[in-house]
DNA sequence: ACCTGAACACCGTTCAAGT
DNA sequence: ACCTGAACACCGTTCAAGT
């Protein structure tokens, strides 16, 4: 009884591959990571899968789908730890990305890697997706209602910080940063300080005062 | 007599699957690039590249040198047209890393994309990806030197600037922010917006004047 | 020295066939 | 409905063999 999905051999097959595919893809790379051998591992024939997802594309962006969840539920987390502080809750939400970024390597290059393509993405894992962005988001415009960001239009401070974050984690991950960084702890630092660096500025704050 | 290399029956049969795979990395996407098919373009055997290449990886790294160059070219040329406006330099060169990783979307990803293996690439192709680094951390040290800049480190703001055009490329080339700015023009006035952000800071200057 | 062709162990995908 | 096995057209890589 307990499910109510009891198939031919396996309770959920569809969830069984998911997960095959996640441990496949942790333990061996993003390019390893074979429709076949989930399928193996997951106790089938390499041609079942192909009843649940309508190829290789499907079944990685129903992998990615939890990451998706996963991240967003994070950065919530983060930003609700300092609800009150909306300069911490930035930079909270960005170590927590660059983070979960570089121990989750390879599942945060299958979902920001270019590797899925947007079509084969099925609505949830779309709206999954969009959480992620959607958190960074009220951060900033938090941030804008008490009256600690700039007024400028907040996409285009969620899509700067996005983008700095983002961009960080994958240079870290891609190993362009080995020189500037590589222990965890020099690596969060470093984000630190990159975060603060946006916040406040690069440009002397002086030189506005002499401006205007 | 030429060349030095005349050889079988290319002249130079290295530079031929470099050319042909870099022709067939735009025109079919990195996934579709096989080495078979760039031996075939190139008119040679499957097996004859690996004469001139250890192995596939090390024919990528090859064919991405050229995209390091042209871009580390790219960024100079956009930092000496503006050599006088450091606040210039760092925008204008931001805005050509983005065209070009947008109008080289293919290269890029293979430049950037965590597809190569730094252990595949050659000591040629690692100064030439070096270059790229140093010419934006010099825009930034000569920004410093005209005390147009804050004092921090200069490897920190180098990293947050790199981090900001480099994440705002990827999460544009990778369709992430499709609603946020879809044509050229929206995605160059973006990317100017975002650099501005990062140079200016997201944090109220009014809040630091009354907290110092 | 430089290139070829056959061979090997893999892919993703399709399709007729089985229960 | 759900799964299988053979088949197809691809891979990257190795290796003995040709000139």
């Amino acid at each position: 009884m307990a499910q109510p999905k009891e198939k031919y051999h396996h309770g959920n097959l569809r969830q069984a591959l998911i997960n095959a595919g996640q441990q496949l893809l942790i333990e061996k790379g993003i390019h390893c990571l074979s429709l076949r051998e989930t399928a193996k591992a997951a106790g089938v024939s390499h041609t079942a899968p192909y009843r649940h997802f309508k190829d290789k594309d499907m079944l990685l962006a129903a992998i990615a789908e939890s990451g998706f969840e996963q991240l967003a539920e994070a950065l919530q987390n983060a930003a609700e730890s300092c609800a009150d502080d909306p300069e911490k809750q930035l930079t909270e939400a960005a170590v927590t990305y660059v983070k979960l970024a570089i121990t989750h390597i390879e599942m945060h290059q299958l979902m920001f890697g270019n590797i899925l393509n947007e079509d084969s993405m099925s609505e949830s894992v779309l709206e999954k997706k969009q959480r992620v962005f959607d958190t960074l988001f009220k951060i900033i415009e938090n941030g804008q209602k008490q009256n600690i960001y700039i007024e400028a239009e907040t996409l285009e401070l969620a899509v700067a910080a996005w983008s700095l974050m983002h961009g960080y984690a994958l240079l870290i991950s891609s190993g362009q940063l080995r020189e500037a960084a590589t222990s965890l702890m020099q690596i969060e630092t470093l984000a630190r300080a990159v975060t603060t660096h946006l916040m406040v500025g690069l440009v002397k704050s002086e030189k506005f005062a002499e401006e205007v």
